[in-house]
DNA sequence: CGATCTACCTGATGGC
DNA sequence: TGCCATCAGGTAGATC
């Protein structure tokens, strides 16, 4: 579900929210969101009696800083949420996996139905300041702006389709199924083009697409599709979906130049796009 | 090595 | 109504 601005989202609500507050417990109702742990205890060990110092994010990660260095990791998989609840008295909704109640009161809920999502507390490596787990990610298109001629060159190191390559969490960070396609489209660019054919008018179109895209639906507060799964720390829906060109409009009148969108699997995976305007 | 498939889950939807 | 197949924001690991 959630991909970039949906992360980013929730990064900026929890910033509000929990920095500086201290962890009092952590229940943990499903073992499966902590798994990378030998144990649940082992997980609540790591978190029990620390200060949320700091809320980053690197990709579609979420980054609790805490006092001691550690790091605690989410990632919400395709149907995890994020939930504040004022006290233990409000209701919970079915598949809520982890509560981390705060000192002060208050409680983070981690809810997830198809338990992709995770939970995972890490420690910086020896020498640097970087996450092991999190070493291979590429760069974030909105925390790290990339030259164009760099994108060129990355773009011509590869031979793989666009729509491959800005899936792939090791080229670039925090893209997935819909905000690929939204992107392309901006970009007037085919899902299928190979990444190493592309004019460097086009790359520019591209890079553009990439950091105009996210960064108006990081302010639309991300995309609620028709299930409402994606809900934000207050449990309110996004307002991106309301711009898609393509995504989920399939047989509807292109924006641009009226044609209809067309769907096609390409890699087991939904793909829409303009035939018109993407080439 | 890199590209592609499969498994991991629950729930919503649509055809018969 | 119910039953079955298909689909869904992701990604690690197997397989080719």
């Amino acid at each position: 579900m959630p991909e970039l601005p949906e992360v980013e989202t929730i990064r900026r609500d929890l910033q509000g929210e929990v920095v500086g507050r201290k962890v009092k417990e952590v229940a943990v109702k499903n073992g499966r969101s902590v798994r990378r742990h030998s144990s649940a205890k082992q997980f609540r060990s790591l978190v029990e009696g620390r200060v949320i110092k700091s809320i980053g994010r690197a990709g579609k990660n979420l980054l609790l800083g805490l006092d001691n260095g550690d790091t605690l990791v989410v990632h919400l998989g395709m149907s995890g949420q994020l939930f504040r609840a004022k006290n233990a008295n409000e209701p919970k909704v079915v598949h809520t996996h982890v509560i981390i109640t705060f000192t002060q009161g208050g409680e983070l809920r981690f809810v997830d139905p198809r338990t992709f999502g995770e939970l995972f507390v890490s420690h910086p490596a020896e020498d640097g300041t970087e996450l092991p787990e999190l070493a291979k990610l590429g760069f974030d298109p909105l925390e790290d702006v990339i030259s164009w001629p760099d994108l060129a060159r990355k773009l011509a190191s590869r031979h793989t389709t666009l729509k491959t390559l800005l899936m792939d969490q090791e080229f670039v960070a925090g893209i997935g199924n819909i905000y690929a396609d939204e992107i392309l489209f901006a970009a007037g660019l085919r899902y299928d083009r190979g990444s190493d054919s592309l004019s460097s008018q086009e790359v520019r179109r591209l890079s553009r697409a990439m950091v105009e895209t996210l960064t108006e639906a990081v302010k639309r507060r991300g995309s609620s599709l028709a299930d409402s799964q994606y809900r934000d720390l207050f449990g309110e829906v996004g307002d991106y979906q309301g711009q898609h060109q393509v995504y989920d409009r399939e047989g509807q009148p292109c924006r641009r130049c009226r044609n209809r969108i067309v769907r096609v699997k390409a890699s087991s995976r939904s793909t829409f796009f303009c035939e018109h305007c993407q080439t």
